[in-house]
DNA sequence: TCACTAAGTTCTTTTTTGGAACTCACTCTT
DNA sequence: AAGAGTGAGTTCCAAAAAAGAACTTAGTGA
């Protein structure tokens, strides 16, 4: 199977992974909820090439994620921040982040810690159902297939 | 950057990624928490070559996600199974989810719901912040960096 | 005029995939 | 007993994607 149709996919997992599924996209994503717009900074920043740096910029861009925007005129240059659609991926970067500090040991300290305002300490994120404030396990749901 | 020097990385983003990022990876934790335990199986399920597949089951054990059973010997045959770690996956998924189907419009009807056995109905998944109980949003949260 | 900046683009080389066929150690059917 | 079938891979070649480095373009500031 290849790449481009995962996106028709019934299945949502392969159709988020259409859009998130490579090595890149997801640290550029970090990046931008870091505060990160601008092509120079995110390619020293991570180590990319320029050349996937800009087809993963692109790429987001169509997928809606980001939105390009002029920063300035002659010569025109843009900056990119996340769209609604890029922030509604907070959750799963920090289901990723608890995720990768509890399950890959990280070499060295790690970079980067979220607390929460309220507390002021590190958040301990966990899935609830918003209709029961339930937490979200596999063995207390079912999946059905509709496809 | 390599793509094995990630895993090396301070940034949990990029720790999680490297055993996470890229297109087949997080298919195959899908198929496993649907019940699905044999290569060949998965194989066909996917479309996946049979060589990635085999290349994505050995990193997955690796990294201690799956454990490699055998279940029949002679001659011997082996089956994957999510381990503890592989089964703390699942928030990502469910995320994944949850973004892919608010986000990524299905150009068929989508292939699966995830219902809650308390009510029976689509499950609405937020993140709250066990300590307090309230949702975690990229506006009530900081990063401190460490690294 | 010359160096510098930001956001790319254009090479060439290396790494990963895709696709198909092949192997191995059996079991089951005729 | 020969031949087909099964499950979990491995091997080979071609195609696609990523790495790495240099080049481009439209400016600014010294």
């Amino acid at each position: 199977m290849k790449w481009d149709t995962l996106e028709n996919e019934p299945c949502p997992v392969a159709r988020g992974l259409s859009v998130l599924g490579d090595r890149w996209t997801m640290m550029v994503v970090r990046d931008c909820f870091l505060g990160i717009r601008r092509f120079d900074q995110m390619q020293q920043r991570l180590g990319i090439t320029r050349h996937v740096l800009a087809d993963r910029l692109r790429k987001l861009e169509t997928a809606g994620v980001l939105r390009r925007d002029p920063y300035q005129d002659r010569p025109v240059r843009y900056e990119y921040r996340l769209t609604e659609q890029g922030k509604a991926l907070y959750p799963i970067l920090v289901t990723l982040i608890d995720w990768a500090e509890d399950n890959v040991p990280p070499k060295t300290v790690t970079a980067m810690t979220i607390l929460s305002q309220e507390t002021g300490r590190p958040i301990d994120p966990i899935l609830v159902d918003s209709n029961t404030g339930n937490p979200i396990t596999h063995r207390n749901v079912t999946v059905r297939k509709t496809g």
